[in-house]
DNA sequence: TACTGTATAATTGTATACAATCGTACATTA
DNA sequence: TAATGTACGATTGTATACAATTATACAGTA
């Protein structure tokens, strides 16, 4: 057992449950549905072609991963997010994306290590090129990345939950990826994991996600 | 809702599907259920005198919790922790505890501060009288009161998640408290928050887990 | 008008019936 | 004997029926 993830992902695409959960969060992260939109069971199930049990045990989950709140013998509400939220969600993955840097360091697989340098390597050509879409992509991946090379399933677990958050404020806040300056920084980061600098690493990684949340900041949070 | 949690408590004691929940978590984590014991749907829900639509719907969420591993089509299994997962639940504590205890510094109220005061006084007593029960739980305690007192629902959920993680290593070990070395760190910490010195609670509260790591593997994890 | 009680419709909570899947035991065959 | 196929039982997955709860509208009353 001693591979195997304490937080159990739901992977289960091929039950109605997990498609339904699947979707469910897709759309919630999208944006399909607003704060605080009441969700029900049969509309749900309807649209999905399913009963209303698969539906029910989704929305269970959806509830601890935090993506709606479920009010008893009421019903099930998209979550808003306000903007002291942002702000820890961001200060926490400072912290946590720092130690997954200097985890890298020690665990890295040099399969990860060539994804990462060419994440960076393409990263830098689409910001030239000013596709942010790519951008934004890269960006998300580059941090998977990092996750997965921590060698933690438990950090990558509680990190991956995070960045549906971070998804969810960027689309929010139509802010897309910050361009050169945080290629820099992700180029910065690689590098130190490169030569296996563990201080660094950590010191880099948390310094992005702050200079990450200065920007959101200036890119309207706290006017929208 | 900007005071709302975004992990949604499960606090719905009166609903069936809450109290199989909090029962089956409280018996995993107290041990009652050895590692990979399969938990079936039928003996759960006769046990507790409910049907298996609210055992279901417990699992799925236990399963998030990370407390049991559901395989489709098969059964569910009460998660087993491995000595790597302990580990990383530390590390990554001790960062978090660490951000708990600087923005305590910044949002305690006088009652927590003065809870806490009346932690440590406590503490001491009991650690010079050998009870190592009332130890365990005013530890416990302790750290719940700066998750409150961090002001962030954000961090307080994820502290509280990863405790339940250290109850069960505590209760696998057989270790309790370190008695009155982690009482004068708990002083150190309560102090710094008193102080106001956000630099040096984290610092503390940092290292204070480190330690209880060190401990807990002296204390024969690693053998057992 | 303002307040209270009640009937009703909508929705969630739970139980149960049925379908699909998996593992095992056992028979069959080479 | 060893390997393979198959029938059966046990268990989970899903749909549906029924119970409990909630909100709303509306009538009655001061």
């Amino acid at each position: 057992m001693s591979e195997k993830d304490l937080k159990q992902e739901v992977t289960d695409k091929y039950s109605l449950r997990g498609r339904v959960f699947s979707r469910l969060r897709e759309d919630i992260l999208s944006g399909k549905y607003e704060e605080n939109e009441e969700l029900r069971e049969v509309a749900i199930g309807e649209e999905l072609g399913v009963s209303r049990t698969p539906v029910r045990e989704a929305f269970r989950q959806l509830e601890l991963e935090g993506l709606i709140r479920i009010v008893p013998n009421k019903g099930a509400y998209v979550t808003g997010i306000s903007e002291k939220d942002v702000k820890d969600i961001y200060m926490i993955r400072s912290r946590l994306e720092g130690l997954a840097a200097r985890w890298a360091t020690e665990h890295i697989t040099d399969a990860q290590l060539e994804e990462m340098e060419e994440n960076v390597y393409l990263a830098k050509f689409h910001s030239e090129k000013g596709h942010y879409e790519q951008l934004a992509e890269l960006d998300n991946r580059f941090h998977e990345i990092m996750y997965e090379a921590s060698g933690s399933k438990m950090l990558e677990h509680q990190l991956k939950d995070f960045h549906q958050y971070v998804i969810r404020v960027r689309k929010k806040t139509l802010s897309s990826a910050r361009g050169p300056k945080s290629n820099l920084e992700h180029e910065g980061i690689m590098l130190a994991i490169k030569n296996r600098d563990g201080d660094l690493a950590e010191k880099l990684a948390h310094e992005h996600i702050l200079n990450a949340y200065e920007n959101l900041i200036k890119a309207g949070l706290a006017n929208g």
